[in-house]
DNA sequence: TTAAAAATCCCTATTTGTTGGGATATTTAT
DNA sequence: ATAAATATCCCAACAAATAGGGATTTTTAA
């Protein structure tokens, strides 16, 4: 597709958030980097839309300046640790600081790149959801029809269909992707079958 | 099991990045707060070890100072945002930078409640986690034989015993087993099944 | 060196999932 | 009101996983 995101901050704990943070929009790659210099090895010949996540405290390098002529549409976003912070307001396209929500974050995204999380999730109907999130419980077809009074075979159908919209015909993948949806809660995965 | 680890901090960047780094350690309860007054409300009865992550810069309340009393088998770990933050020592049993390695602070979880993921994992022995790596990539038995050099037999054994061991024998329960004990990456978990 | 653990191989029966067809009701939106 | 989407049900053939037995050869550690 040609989406990526780009997180270039020293901390971990701030690359692994705002990875957590991001990781649901599922459709676009998402890279860390403790370094800006670490960026100047990266191939960008496949991007086509580019976010970037920098502190504003960072100096900008040459790689940093390259990509706006690599990669044209992109938004470069600062991210502020503490108020006191100085930076040059017309290099950043917008500045957040650390405490920004969640929600926020998801949203600058979602509109980035123009479809969101709840685009994706509307690919599969709520029943189709529901059985999915019951395949990545580990019932059986069978233990699924008992739980929704459905035949067994309405069971195989709602799969079949949930396969063919999302490309996904393992049961590992389907699970990941019923987590990364929040589809399901990685909690609720029993670890016996039937059931 | 009473174990419990409580992080404190405004910005929801890094909450969920102490989370993802602290997670894999499944066994133990992660929380989160954005503020230290939401801890007067919660329950200590069952904690009989906790670990608390809160930043250097925050005026300690009576609600933490409480916690010392509730919980006698504790550790109050400090974030410190920037190196010219202050702050007492004498509060702190250890102070970390925000840029803390994932590896120093799971191995510090780790030893404080004195088991940590290599125990886990090493329930398994390395063929049998090499056979659930490829379970969880979707992997059909005969795929599996085929990666391995070995008969479809050998890898019904070893699924026999990886199922024995861990008690878990639905697909999508070993998955995530798989991913919390960092035996797979979930980007490497195929869509397709064979191959 | 020898006992235990690990890795390998083999078999059968049964259950479960997949594939590739269908068909018919019921909603939902225009 | 009507077309499209959704949810439901059915079948048969085939592929794969599970459960239940085994057995043999390597490694590893005492």
């Amino acid at each position: 597709m040609g989406k990526e995101i780009i997180i270039v901050h020293q901390a971990e704990i701030v690359r692994k958030g705002l990875s957590a943070i991001l990781e649901d929009l599922h459709t676009i790659k998402v890279s860390c980097f403790s370094d800006l210099h670490d960026l100047g090895a990266k191939d960008y010949s496949n991007v086509k839309k580019l976010m970037l996540f920098i502190p504003v405290s960072c100096r900008l390098t040459d790689q940093l300046l390259g990509l706006r002529t690599k990669v044209g549409d992109h938004e470069l976003i600062g991210l502020m640790g503490s108020e006191t912070e100085k930076y040059d307001s017309n290099i950043f396209d917008r500045v957040l600081p650390l405490n920004v929500s969640a929600e926020r974050v998801r949203e600058l995204a979602g509109h980035f790149f123009e479809h969101n999380l709840q685009d994706i999730n509307d690919e599969l109907t709520s029943r189709e959801k529901e059985v999915l999130r019951l395949i990545a419980m580990g019932k059986t077809n069978k233990a699924i029809a008992e739980t929704l009074f459905i035949s067994a075979h309405t069971v195989i159908s709602h799969r079949k269909n949930i396969t063919e919209k999302l490309g996904i015909k393992s049961i590992p993948g389907l699970t990941v992707y019923a987590i990364i949806q929040r589809i399901i809660d990685p909690a609720d995965i029993s670890h016996d079958q039937l059931s």
